[in-house]
DNA sequence: TATGTTAGTACACTTTTGATACTAAGTCAA
DNA sequence: TTGACTTAGTATCAAAAGTGTACTAACATA
C-alpha cells in the first residue's frame, strides 16, 4: 500500500493502534570537574530501583520542545535552559508495557541552576557520573544507557564545532575555567596558549579578577555579545 | 505532576489519548547537476493538489527505521540506500487533521537507483529542484517546507565535516564529477588543485579513464575501502 | 596540424595550528 | 621579609594545512 494512502486512511483517528509518545531527558551539567547527568530512581516495574531518564509524557495539546521544557522544570527545576532535540528513539519493545516512542532531549546548564527534588515528588531525582555510568556494567532501564552514550557523543562533537562548551558556565567565568570545561567534554587535556588564542575571539574582559587563591589571580570573562554560543 | 508518575500513569493503555506517528522521507538525489527532492502530489484535502514528502504511518510493530525503509522503498523503488534520522516534528497544528508527529528521515542516493512510481499507486511522484522550491515562495503542504530546509542545511554542513557526498555517487566517478557534487552541496564553487588534494586520500585509482569527450579524459576513481563515509 | 576544452600538477605564499619556554602574581611557611 | 610553590598568562618559533597562480597534458574537431 502506498504512503499516500495510508495518510488518506488516516483520517479515521481509531483506524491504527497508535504508539505513546514521551519525551526523554538528558540534563547534563558540571560538578567538580566530573560530567554528571540528572538521573531517577525507579520506584515501579518494569525495571523497579534501576536509574532511568526522567521523562514525560507528551500531551495531545502540548509540542515536543513544550513538553521537554516542562519535564526540565519539573524534574530538575530549571526554567531558563539550553536544550535541543537529540533523536527519537523507537525500538519496538524498548518499553516492555507497550510501544512507546521517546524523543530525547538534550540540555545543558550550569550546576548552580539546578533545583533537584522540588514539588512533592517522592522518587529520588540526583545527579550521576557520566563516565563512570557508561565505563561500569552498570544497567539503566529501557534502553537509556544507548540513550546517554548518544547524547555524551553529540556534546562532544559539539564542542569540537560550537560553543557548546559555554552553556555549562555562568555568565562570567576564568579562561582556565573555560578550558577545563573544554578538557571534560572533549576528554583529553588542551594546550594553554593555543586553548587561550582559540576562544579569545569570543570573549570580553570584565574589570574583576579572581581572588584568595595561593597564586596568580586571573581576569573574569564573559561571552562577548556577538558570538554564537549554539 | 512529575514526569514519574506519569510514567506510570501511563500503564493504563487507554489514559492518555494518543498522538499520530508518521515518518516523512526526504529522499535527495542529483540530477544535471541540480538538487532534486522526491515529493507527491497530494490528491485529498488537506492540501489537495500540493507537493508534499511523501510519508507512512509507523506501525505498532514496526521500527522507525523499518518504518523509514519501507517507505523509501514504496515512494522510490530503493532498496539499499543511505539514509538517517533528521528530526521529529510535533507542532500540535501541523496536520488540521488530528495531531501527528513525524519523524523525518534524510536519504540520498546517486539519481540512478530511483524508482519512481512503481506498483499501483496513481499519485504522482516526482523529482523536484531543491533550490528552485525554497527560494520561489511556492506553498507547500503542511510544513514540509520547513522540513526540506532543514534537510537542506544538514546535507551542506555534513558535507562539510563528512564524506557524504560520496553518497549521490555510483561506485566509480571521476574527480570532476566528485567536485561538482560538493560544489551543488556547498552552494558554492571550489578550487581545482586544493580540492584534489583533499580528497585523495580517500580515493583510489581504477585503471579506467573516460572516453569520448573532446578534452583531456579523466581518470575513473572508486572509494577507498577505509574511508568512512559517514 | 592548430585550436578549444577540460584534466591534472608544481610551486610559492599565507594562515592556522602545535609546542617550548619563558615571565607574572598571588599565598604561605620559615 | 623572603623564597618556595602554584597557577595565570605571553612571546616566539616551527610545522602543517590551506589558498591561489600558472603551468603542462590529452583528448576531439575543424
Amino acid at each position: 500500500m502506498s504512503g499516500e494512502k495510508e495518510y488518506l486512511k488516516s483520517y479515521d483517528k481509531e483506524m491504527y493502534e497508535k504508539p505513546s509518545v514521551t519525551v526523554d531527558l538528558l540534563v547534563f551539567t558540571i560538578v567538580d570537574d566530573r560530567l554528571k547527568i540528572v538521573l531517577v530512581k525507579r520506584e515501579e516495574y518494569p525495571f523497579k530501583d534501576m536509574l532511568a531518564l526522567p521523562g514525560v509524557f507528551v500531551n495531545i495539546d502540548e509540542t515536543l520542545d513544550g513538553a521537554a521544557k516542562r519535564g526540565i522544570k519539573e524534574e530538575a527545576g530549571i526554567t531558563d535552559i539550553y536544550f535541543e532535540q537529540l533523536y527519537t528513539w523507537g525500538d519496538v519493545n524498548r518499553d516492555p508495557r507497550m510501544r512507546i516512542i521517546s524523543v530525547s532531549y538534550l540540555s545543558l546548564t550550569p550546576s548552580e541552576k539546578i533545583q533537584l527534588s522540588i514539588g512533592q515528588r517522592t522518587s529520588s531525582v540526583e545527579l550521576y557520573d557520566v563516565e563512570e555510568l557508561l565505563t561500569s556494567d552498570a544497567k539503566l532501564a529501557f534502553d537509556h544507557k544507548k540513550i546517554i552514550e548518544y547524547g555524551r557523543e553529540r556534546i562532544k562533537n559539539k564542542t569540537e564545532y560550537t560553543q557548546i562548551a559555554f552553556e555549562f558556565l555562568e555568565e562570567e567565568f576564568t579562561l582556565p575555567q573555560l578550558q577545563k570545561v573544554y578538557e571534560i567534554l572533549l576528554g583529553k587535556s588542551l594546550h594553554k596558549a593555543n586553548f587561550r588564542r582559540k576562544v579569545m575571539p569570543m570573549v570580553e574582559e570584565t574589570e574583576r579578577m579572581t581572588m584568595g587563591d595561593a597564586h596568580r589571580p586571573s581576569k573574569i570573562y564573559r561571552v562577548k555579545e556577538n558570538t554564537i554560543v549554539v
